[in-house]
DNA sequence: GCCAACGTTGGC
DNA sequence: GCCAACGTTGGC
């Protein structure tokens, strides 16, 4: 099986490429929307994923992940106190799942969003569709490929 | 099965 | 803070 490339979305505030550097890997706990969630249960070890800030000023894919393990129950489902409880999810039947991310690059500066609409070569992309909300995604090898540039190459 | 009301995401 | 574009809920 090819490998496949994602993006992924988080609030800085909340969890941040940077932590993810200094955590080394994570789990992606808290999707609670079904697309997303079938998104993550495709995802195999080694998986490459945009990792995207949103709510900045501006928004902007910060880095790269990469699957470390692949789709189990996520616990937080079933966690009273969490943020992200669903009483619906049981551990017996479980309705949420969530992945394991390793850190792999942060690029020197976020790839800001209205660099990434200038670009012809990123023309449906998922991220770029008005009103699009998905926070996991599927990414095409060559729109991977086209942003990772972006991200590595010096700016301003 | 329809759809109004409501809640959430996320750019601006 | 505003609001467009969703997704979910629940009455019927």
């Amino acid at each position: 099986m090819a490998k496949r490339y994602w993006l992924v979305k988080s609030e800085p505030d909340v969890y941040s490429i940077e932590d993810l550097e200094r955590d080394g890997r994570t789990h992606w706990e808290g999707v609670r929307n079904y697309q997303a969630r079938n998104f993550l249960r495709e995802m195999k070890r080694g998986d490459r994923v945009l990792f995207y800030h949103s709510s900045t000023t501006p928004p902007g894919v910060a880095g790269i992940a990469e699957v470390v393990r692949e789709a189990y129950p996520d616990p937080t489902a079933w966690d009273p106190k969490s943020d992200y409880h669903d009483p619906a999810s049981t551990p017996e039947n479980p309705r949420w799942f969530m992945v394991d991310v390793g850190f792999v690059e942060r690029f020197p500066e976020p790839v800001p969003l209205p660099l990434l609409k200038e670009q012809e070569a990123l023309e449906g992309m998922e991220l770029l569709r008005k009103g699009s909300r998905l926070s996991v995604q599927p990414v095409s090898k060559e729109h991977f490929d086209h942003v990772v540039a972006l991200g590595r190459r010096k700016r301003r």
